[in-house]
DNA sequence: GCGCTGATTCCCATTGGGTGGGAATCGGAT
DNA sequence: ATCCGATTCCCACCCAATGGGAATCAGCGC
């Protein structure tokens, strides 16, 4: 910018106030955001202004500033995790209905699991997923299934990479997620007993493409001590049905 | 921008760019939309790749460019859309299994009806609306809805404005509109037959909030000729159990 | 009411990043 | 091989963005 000292463009400074916004920090003043991302006071303000009259982010009743719904439209009417996430909602809605737990759909972006959608019942159980939200590969039952069928170098970084305890029973050790993978990649599903939360258990089967490469992750969580065996015919059925619909051919 | 001709600011820029992005055209290159901005050539292909940079945009395995997963992440998981969406997807769902006809959620922006959510069971009829797109007010049942509970002065403003016809029976008419609207809020629901396409109704109910303001309408889209009654009954019901999520005690 | 604190707006001299014309290069068709 | 368009590279120009600082506003406690 000009007489910037930092020397980043706009278009980085817009990416690292939008960044700002987590899911659960949805409305933040214009000053919090300039202390965030550490733009002075007046850059800060100035820089909301303009997103707020391009429609980005909007002014709350009270002042406040919040993620604009033309971002969302612009975002969700030609993105193509919309085209899985549609591809996939009948059969997703069909597994919700049978085992009436949260049903989830996960890909792989940034060497993180990250879920375009998630069904939930009124009973369904402890869950800490969001839409939107990530969790750690290692970690969930959506993350193994992606990494088990992820390319070599992905699964050596993860690997080598620090392994960070998000429950007590999590995964930390490289040498237990090797076999744990191979383990997915023999059975050609995932279950991740107390991994993310002690009391649920995630079971994960993946979802191949037209090319057969494994493009997503369709999971179930259920309660921590809950057979798992009929979430699996029903993941396996309906991953079977969105594969088809993406036109793979097994 | 420093020496830019038309005085608009790089944010603005960055919304027109997005902005050439719609549901039929998902990819696109860099020259496309040099020409649909009205952009200089060099200036549209650094603009483009600053945010494919900040991950707001993605390359094509063709080097084509797309909405990035990254934008719809930012927007998608702080929207306070998504929390509209989230409360009425358990009732929609079960509309959905019952009914087994698209069901859709809809709120008032900008003067034209934004669809927050579609579900839609394989066997489903004919159907225009996307997810993130939009349909005029007049002459969809959600956007009748919405309409008629909505500030006068809108009302007004559209009653004044031209009334599109997009479809032979859509209404037209600045006085038939306005009767129609008089029956939407006496009956406290719209049907649309054939108002959007020949071959469907619309059926829609308002969704209040914890203010009693009518904030979203519930709507489905039947064959032309099927009766409208079983589908009122769980559209009101569904309405009913969104608007207790939502907080509202009516 | 009266200060105090922090958010927000206003002002303005400075300047460096954005700009866009043009040329060169790449790449896919025919 | 030969187009033709897309894309990248280059670079002089210069104005919009910048950010420090002061003023104003808003809420809160006393």
């Amino acid at each position: 910018m000009a007489n910037s000292d930092s020397g980043e463009s706009v278009t980085e400074r817009i990416v690292r106030v939008l960044e700002t916004f987590t899911p659960t920090r949805t409305v933040q003043t214009a000053a919090e955001i300039g202390r965030r991302t550490g733009l002075p006071p007046s850059t800060a303000h100035r820089i909301v202004g303009d997103l707020i009259e391009a429609g980005l982010l909007e002014r709350d009743d009270d002042r406040r500033v919040r993620i604009g719904l033309r971002l969302w439209e612009l975002a969700t009417r030609s993105s193509h995790a919309l085209r899985l996430r549609q591809l996939a909602m009948p059969a997703m809605e069909r597994v919700q209905a049978r085992i009436r737990e949260h049903t989830q759909l996960a890909i792989l972006e940034q060497d993180e699991a990250l879920f375009l959608e998630r069904l939930s019942g009124p009973d369904s159980g402890s869950n800490v997923t969001r839409i939107a939200g990530r969790l750690p590969v290692h970690a969930s039952s959506s993350g193994l299934v992606l990494l088990a069928f992820a390319d070599r170098d992905l699964q050596e970084r993860i690997l080598a990479g620090k392994l960070a305890r998000v429950a007590p029973e999590t995964i930390t050790d490289a040498g237990v997620l090797r076999r744990k993978l191979a383990e997915v990649r023999r059975l050609g599903h995932a279950v991740a007993p107390g991994y993310i939360e002690s009391v649920a258990t995630g079971v994960a089967v993946p979802v191949r493409d037209e090319t057969g490469t494994v493009t997503a992750a369709l999971s179930v969580v259920l309660p921590r001590e809950a057979a798992v065996d009929p979430a699996l015919v029903e993941l396996h059925r309906a991953a079977r049905e969105i594969e088809r619909a993406l036109g793979f051919r097994g």
